[in-house]
DNA sequence: TAATATCGACAACGTGATTGACGAAAAGGT
DNA sequence: ACCTTTTCGTCAATCACGTTGTCGATATTA
């Protein structure tokens, strides 16, 4: 068999669509809701933060975290958490203190603007989700998210989107 | 992006699911097939492609395509492009020839190498959205796909989706 | 013919990741 | 206590991959 480009048609029997269609769609899925929501954060006061950024607020998490932990929640070095946070505390969104029990260690924490960003972002994904429902209805998309569940291994259901796909 | 830790529970009401999962899920199916396949190709003689070669294989298809033609596909400068290419070429997937008819172009064709990988590729996906139909049954994957068909507006569903995360 | 547009290449640069090395501080074993 | 190992944060060099701007060569069009 093949796909597009290469033997065009000649698929896409009774199985429904060619099998090159599914990770497209479940990646235009992905994207959909995140330019989304980061259109909607754009429009609330937030206009700076990436995709990227995001997921690195929420490696930090509520109780802080030293760049070290958040590089290893993210699958990246520590030396790159360090640059991510930087740009995180020059947007105002997370600070760095020192932790007085530990003279390596400097914590990052959320500020009040990384908490609004966050929960805007929870807020926005609860919208979006509902809007989702609203169009497919609530049965279906609890049994996307079910089948998801199912195929999806816990190894790929995780926070280190950014700069996988060049692996 | 994100929220997780932030506002847990409170949310979630007769929905299913706290909204943030959805896109996480569906990170994580498209990541999970585009992995599997990356991990079939290496053990059949293709252990070099990379996502992103996968997607500008594609768009060179099977006529062949100007570097900044495969560049306006792939949503990149002809640049870009012409380094990828570069790069293919390296790995023997493609070759450039001269245009006898057009003295400024060079055509990028896939050679027998890129045909495989392209085939291989494509039995790849059928596989494995088979064995989804296999795991969730064939009426659940194609509801899937027409839901997923139905949420995602064109401008999402391309092919460009490296280096999109750090927009 | 002359003006405009396109192709592919080159250079310079920005960003975000990597590895390796380092000093400072903590933790652990003897 | 002392020495060793680990961890933390940072600096430096490098790589991968994208960008813009420029350029000569070639087509296309007015």
């Amino acid at each position: 068999m093949a796909e597009r480009g290469v033997e065009p048609g000649a698929r896409s029997s009774a199985g429904g669509g060619a099998g090159f269609e599914l990770p497209l769609l479940l990646f235009a899925g992905f994207r959909s809701i995140i330019d989304e929501l980061h259109r909607e954060l754009a429009e609330h006061g937030h206009p700076d933060v990436r995709p990227a950024y995001g997921f690195a607020l929420q490696a930090v998490g509520r109780d802080g975290a030293t760049a070290s932990e958040i590089g290893r929640r993210l699958g990246v070095s520590k030396q790159a958490a360090g640059k991510t946070v930087e740009k995180l505390e020059g947007l105002g969104y997370v600070e760095r203190v020192d932790d007085p029990r530990d003279g390596r260690r400097k914590l990052v924490r959320l500020t009040a603007r990384g908490i609004d960003v966050l929960v805007r972002s929870a807020e926005g994904f609860d919208r979006l989700r509902a809007e989702w429902v609203r169009v497919l209805g609530a049965d279906r998309v609890r049994a996307m998210e079910a089948d998801l569940r199912a195929m999806a291994p816990a190894s790929a259901f995780r926070l280190d989107a950014a700069g996988w796909f060049n692996d």
